[in-house]
Parts: C-alpha cells; structure tokens; sequence
DNA sequence: TAGATTGTTAATCGATTAACAATC
DNA sequence: TAGATTGTTAATCGATTAACAATC
C-alpha cells in the first residue's frame, strides 16, 4: 500500500531527465556518462546515479549510460508507452490552447472532446474535436475510456465538476483551476497554478532588486 | 550578494497561504491561529510558524494571526503592491489565452502587447491588445516600461528571443517554452514546462495501478 | 591489464516537525 | 491571573553530495 517509495523530487527530475535524452539522441550521441550529462544538466553526477538506481540501474561500469535505452526506460517509467484519453473540461480560451497543442498526442495523450456549461458554444469545433454540454460528460467518459479529467474552468465550477468525475471514476485530474480539489486518494491530481507561478517570479523580482539596493 | 536566505521550499508556499488568507477574508474571518489554519491547509502548524518567521513574525502570542493584516504582508513580500507590465511573446493559442487571462491585472500585472513572428496576424486584437511583429519588441518593451517577458512560442523561437530580451535589459522571463533558457543571473526565469507536468500525473496514474495490482 | 565509470554506502546538508519558554 | 498561542530552539527526518569499492 505504501506509496512505493520513490520520493516526490526524484519524480520531479524525471522529465527534465527525458528531455535532454530525447536531445542527445537527436544529435545522434549513443552513450554519456553520468558526469557528462551532469554537465549539460548543470545538477552534480552523484544525483544522477542516485536518481537512476531508483529504478534500479540503468548503466555499466566504465562504459556510462546508453541514450536510448534509458531515454525508452525513462518513458516506461513515466507511463509514458501506455495511451491515455483525456476529456478538456472548461472550453475558454485556456482549454482550447491545450485542445490545439499537438505534442501531447507524441507522449501518448489524447484529447477526446471539450465540455462546456456555456449551451451557446455547443456544437462548435476545437481542431476537429467537438464542445458537448457538460450534462452529456458522464456518458462520454464511460464510452469512450477517459482517464483524465483536465479543468481549464473557475474555481466553482471546478469543483463541482470533481464530484461528478469521481462518481464516474476517473482516476487522474490535471487541475488548472486555482483551488485545491478534496477527492478520494486514489483519484491522482496533478496542479497547474498559473498564478502562484506568476507570483513567485514576482517575488524573485522583488527580492533580486533589494539584493542589487544593498550592494550600492 | 547572498540570495537573500530564504529558501525555494517557503518561496513556493507563499503563494498557497495568500490564496487561503484571501478566502478567509473573504469569509469574513479575522484572525486565525497557526494551528486551525494548518487544519485547513493541511500542513503542520509547525511549519505555518517556521515559514512566516522567515520574514520576522507576523502573529501575536495568545491571539494567532490578524488574516488581512497577513494577506497584505505576504502580498508585499511577494511584491504584489507593485505594477508589473508584461509582453507575450508568441501570439499563438497559449499566448491569447494568457492575454485574456484578467486575473492577473488584479494582483498588478498588466500585459501591454502581444509579440508573433507571422507576419499575417499583425495588427490584429485580443481583448484590445494589438498584436505587433517582432522587430518591433526591442522599441517596445523600452517605450512601455516592460519587465516581464511571457515566452509562449516554440523551442527554438524561445532561445532565440531570449537573446534580444536580455540585450534590451528585460529582468524577467515567464517561460513557457519546453527548454532551459541560458540567462545572465541577474535575469529571473520562472519555467511552467506543461508536458513536465502532464508526465508527473501520468508517472503517479502508473505507479497507481501498480500498487492497485500488487494488493490483489 | 589499466582506465573509466557505475552502483552504493557514508557523510553532510537542509528542511520539517516537535517541544517549550516567552508573552500577549 | 490563567489560557492560548506565538517565536524559536532542539530533534528528527529526508535529500543531496562525496567517496570508493565493484566491475565493465
């Protein structure tokens, strides 16, 4: 039951890791030491050895790391070999730019539909994808095997609709309504707050301009 | 010179505490304790007290916290009592959609104008901002007092830009571009990497089902 | 074999939690 | 004054870095 051990940071790395793999194998490098990646990465080699043998281990002895194996392990680990189907609840202009960003579908996320409380844009077209009114969601998600729930909507309505999706099972929300959802724990969620972003590089702002005050 | 000792880990709660004071003001409450806010937020009382003493101690002894004098010090700390005047650059989906984005003039930030290399959108409007072309970015952001850049535009477009901008001193980037930006470390960069987080949820959808299988 | 580099253990560092004296 | 609750110190826990034996 525990929840297997691998801490939140490592996880955290883990796409940063399969972005620059993804890059070595484009310029074509077949193998790099966790001292050279360290370098590119600007992290210490000690943290990537300690990274990858949380997985088990992934390299050899005097030789390094292959790029694509691990590039390949490193997507097997994120799930990203199995398909998923999302449904965009909350049609703004937020939902759409997500609805239009095609490289998800590289990863394997597949945009099935967006839903909208507001009846006047029903029926209306998202890069070949339909807006439905949100009372045909629950059908929808058991016909055609969602598994995550993205809320580009406000608050309220963000968790009104949590509700709803967790009476019809759905197992993962990428939340980007600013609020913090109370859902079952076996409902994964994942937060974009776009906002909080924003401020925390407004504090950076902030406090690098005191630091330039004091050295005057 | 020193980064100014606060640490990554409370800079980033910053945000959560100033969305939950808002809420209790807006509930009317006025003062609140260490320990029935911890309850809320789910945290440790402890750690509420640590992380606002980083700053010199906003509470009282025998009382706790008066909620809006705390909403107004946080909104200070993270520098929201000043205006911030933002460009976007790269007018596709994503960037309209921040354009239209209205909450974040309430907390100060005020984009001035939309940048895009495709010739054939300029001139035209979201929510009254123009869309200019590019060469026009380095006049602008001096003209208009600019000191966010929003990057909302292709890897490749994002390194390039990054260039002109921290040639014509902008002090801070919000990057939406999936890569690392090379800055001088005067130059703050907030990352929201999307598909960073889209692989995190699906990692814990994976890790999830694992332990689903195990306990049968 | 010698050199390189991992996997892994040990040491350090930092962040979180607990405890309690200070004080409103 | 007694009770409540902070500010702050000390203890614990976890994450990062360093070191090195194992091994390719």
């Amino acid at each position: 039951m525990e929840a297997n051990g691998i801490s939140q940071a490592v996880i955290s790395r883990l796409p940063r890791y399969y972005r620059y793999l993804g890059d070595l194998k484009d310029e074509g490098i077949e193998r790099i030491s966790s001292h050279d990646l360290s370098v590119r990465m600007n992290v210490t080699a000690s943290q990537i050895r300690q990274d990858f043998n949380q997985f088990g281990g992934f390299g050899q002895q005097g030789y390094g790391y292959n790029v694509e194996y691990l590039y390949d392990e490193i997507a097997k680990i994120l799930g990203l070999n199995k398909k998923h189907n999302l449904v965009i609840i909350g049609a703004g202009h937020l939902g759409q730019a997500l609805a239009n960003y095609m490289n998800f579908e590289r990863r394997g996320f597949f945009t099935k539909g967006l839903f909208d409380k507001d009846a006047s844009i029903e029926g209306q077209e998202v890069r070949g994808l339909k807006i439905y009114s949100m009372d045909k969601l629950e059908e929808f998600i058991k016909e055609n095997d969602i598994d995550i729930a993205v809320l580009t909507l406000p608050k309220q309505g963000a968790l009104e609709v949590s509700k709803t999706l967790t009476a019809c099972g759905i197992k993962a929300i990428w939340n980007f309504a600013h609020v913090d959802l109370e859902l079952p724990k076996d409902v994964v969620v994942e937060n974009v707050h776009l906002s909080d972003s924003l401020m925390k590089l407004s504090y950076r702002i902030n406090s690098s301009q005191e630091n330039e005050a004091e050295n005057e």
